[in-house]
Parts: structure tokens; C-alpha cells; sequence
DNA sequence: AAGCGTTATTCGAACATAAATACAACGCTA
DNA sequence: TAGCGTTGTATTTATGTTCGAATAACGCTT
């Protein structure tokens, strides 16, 4: 028996959690959200709606894209996303580790 | 825009969250699974349903209930219940204070 | 013994959500 | 200018969830 626990922020709806972080990380890493979502074996109208729906909630853009070109194009994210991106991971850090200590505390004996 | 967060326990799949919470102070409240059931808006299958999941994941009996008699019968807490009622009641109200201080320190200015 | 309101259980239908598919547009490259 | 890999978008398909109906059993009440 385990705890499970899944952090996000929202507006009107879901706007940035833990699918948008690994999305934005890889996209990040690879340079392309098409390889992004080929890398999270997801298809890649599933990473675009994804991404088009926390820019919508969140009243800022996460990817900066070029259509065309060498290589096809690719994406690449915006400043603004770098910094949530960071701030996210510390939140989740710090939140993981004292929601571990009050499970034990409240659940270990019971469950 | 808000912080929002979902915490539950699982075994081999879901077993006790906000939802089972919630309809079990409810029956806790009625004496009845199908006035909770009703009160909550919900189909009493759903609500049964909850429960016997709950009780299956957690290896022990939530409810205890009375078929027929006066009044029809009715459902109440078993003390193990009423103790994971409790726990969970602290736990979450711990937990919401220190994730919103975390929200605040880490995403206040930024969103 | 008939009636009542409850618990207990299963099942298919309706609905909502998620995912895959298909295709157009773009701009460099060769 | 044909081809490539990408982004952007709509449409279709699949999956999962929830509801509601149907049925049975139970034991008090009248």
C-alpha cells in the first residue's frame, strides 16, 4: 500500500502538472516536439494539445516553433518556460518528500 | 489560477481517496449507503461500487450492514473506519497547509 | 402474509474523455 | 521543383467511466 498524489495547477481547467513538465523537459532535451512525443510514445496531436492547452490557461507561451527549414523545424522553449520548468522541480521535491513524512506519520501503522 | 491535488493510497489500484472519504461520512452521517448515495447526487451502484473496491484494496471492512428490518436496514462505520476517517482528516488538512505555503513560496509571483 | 425500504449484484447503454489517424502548410536542401 | 521532417488542425476511432434498470434477498411492521 502506497501513496499516490498528483500536483497540478489549473484555471478553468488543467492547465500544467506532471504530463506538461516531462513533455516540455524532452522537448527541451531533443530540440523537436515530434521527437519529444515519439521519445514519450505518444503521439504527437496528444503533446501538441498538451501544450496548446497549458498556453492557454497559463496566459503565456511554452514553445517557440519553426515550421519548415533545415531538419523540418523544430521547437524550442521560451524563457518563461525554462523558469517554471525549475520552479516546478523544487516544488515537486520538497513536496514529495514531506508528503512521504506524513504518510508515515498518519498511514504507516494503519495501512 | 490555483493549486489543485489529488491524494490517495492504492494497492494494486485505486483504494481510498477523497471520493471514498466523502461517502463514508456521509453513511456515517445517514446511517444508509443509499441515502449517502443520494445525498451525494450519485447512483447507489457508484456508491456501492466505491466501497467494495475500498474494502478489497484494503483488506478490511469499512461498512457494516443490515439488510431488511425497520426502516429497511442501513449501513454504519466499522471502527477501523472510523479511525482511517480520522487519520485521513489530519493528514489532509496538514497536507493542504504546507503544499498552498509551498505554492505561495514557489509559484505566487510567476503565475 | 403482504408491503416497505434497504442492501447486494449484474448488465448494457449512454456519455465523456483520450488517443490515433490523416492531411495541409511551411521552408530549407539538393 | 521535388523531397524531407517538422508544425498545425480537424476528424475519426478507441477507451474508460458513469448511470440506470432489473432482480433478488432480507427482516421488521401492520
Amino acid at each position: 500500500m502506497k501513496l499516490v498524489y498528483k500536483i497540478w495547477v489549473e484555471g478553468k481547467t488543467k492547465a500544467f502538472g506532471e504530463g506538461p513538465y516531462e513533455l516540455l523537459r524532452k522537448v527541451e532535451q531533443l530540440g523537436s516536439l515530434n521527437k519529444a512525443a515519439q521519445d514519450m510514445n505518444m503521439s504527437y496531436s496528444k503533446a501538441w494539445s498538451i501544450i496548446k492547452r497549458a498556453e492557454k490557461e497559463l496566459g503565456f507561451k511554452l514553445v517557440e516553433s519553426n515550421t519548415g527549414g533545415a531538419g523540418g523545424g523544430g521547437s524550442c522553449l521560451t524563457s518563461q518556460a525554462k523558469t517554471l520548468l525549475n520552479k516546478y522541480d523544487e516544488f515537486c521535491s520538497e513536496a514529495g518528500e514531506i508528503l512521504t513524512k506524513l504518510y508515515n506519520k498518519y498511514f504507516s501503522e494503519l495501512l
